[in-house]
DNA sequence: AAACCGGGGTC
DNA sequence: GACCCAGGTTT
């Protein structure tokens, strides 16, 4: 699988900009923006992100505010605050330079399992295997076929033991790639892939094929709730009024209900308190409360 | 364990 | 419409 795998990495593989460094910082914004993005949006958006904020010492230095207005358009905005936090948690507790290792990656804010072994082992070499939701998908498939998943502690113990620790950092990115580009979710594409061989759920995707239905990894146990209309969907709404220019100094509750929508009335102002006292626990605003001016942190 | 968190692309 | 996405945090 090492051998199958690398060799299909090397012969090629997407060019996104973030494979251009190794810079632990770089990674790291990176990985915070991939967290549940596809790969491409990211694409649109990192350059920019790193123009305007080259450094981690550049992030501390900056509002939160500032941080939050340069995350636009990515969505998960609790993401800029983690990131945020985290500068001033690196700043005062390694002088800003980030930790190599994955126990001290792992506690940093917005740092959970998975990114602390991706900019591990990415920009450090660290040999952690770095387990997403490719990594899963993949190795369910080719290990266990249609068998049900083993749970996430075998999976991340069987991850380990495939790792090739000579370069974990592109292993972890190769099994990655392989699964976005080759093994997505539905209509796996087992024809071109290096791995058919010896994946035990390639007959069946054949066999599924043959009766010319799609194969896919079975649906969530919990459907997607519709986004528009939800408290995600004004959430959003919220923190993109607050980026405006003109809101650089606040907006009354009031008026960003009106701008929120048509129908917005006074019986609304409560429905409108509980999203602006949700964004404020996440530190994605600053509202002293009633009529005085909403605005991003500082 | 389950809920919550954005938004855009895709079929 | 429903599903998908280089997850993490909170309850």
């Amino acid at each position: 699988m090492r051998a199958a795998l690398l060799a299909w990495w090397d012969a090629g593989h997407r060019e996104l900009p973030w494979r251009k460094t190794r810079e632990p910082y770089a990674v790291l914004v990176s990985e915070l923006m991939l967290q549940q993005t596809q790969a491409d949006r990211v694409a649109a958006r990192w350059p920019a992100f790193m123009r305007r904020f080259p450094t981690l010492l550049a992030v501390a230095a900056a509002p939160m505010a500032a941080v939050i207005d340069a995350w636009a358009g990515l969505g998960y905005n609790r993401r800029a605050v983690n990131l945020h936090r985290l500068s001033q948690a690196v700043l005062r507790d390694y002088g800003g330079v980030l930790p190599a290792s994955v126990p001290a990656l792992e506690v940093l804010p917005g740092i959970g399992p998975y990114t602390a072994r991706a900019v591990a082992s990415i920009a450090f070499g660290v040999p952690a295997a770095a387990v997403d939701t490719n990594v899963r998908r993949v190795l369910t498939r080719v290990f266990d076929g249609t068998r049900a998943p083993p749970p996430a502690r075998v999976l991340q113990q069987r991850a380990d033991a495939v790792l090739l620790p000579e370069r974990p950092g592109d292993w972890n990115q190769a099994v990655m790639e392989l699964g976005a580009v080759v093994c997505p979710a539905a209509a796996p594409r087992c024809t071109v892939c290096p791995l058919a061989r010896m994946c035990a759920a390639a007959p069946d995707v054949r066999a599924v094929r043959e009766q010319g239905a799609t194969y896919r990894t079975a649906a969530r146990p919990q459907p997607q709730r519709p986004f528009a209309g939800s408290a995600r969907f004004y959430r959003g709404r919220i923190v993109d009024l607050l980026r405006a220019p003109d809101a650089r100094e606040g907006l009354g509750p009031m008026a960003i209900g009106a701008r929120l929508r048509l129908d917005f009335d006074a019986s609304m102002r409560p429905w409108l308190e509980a999203l602006l006292e949700g964004l404020q626990r996440d530190g994605l605003l600053y509202w002293p409360g009633d009529d005085a001016p909403v605005r991003l942190p500082r």
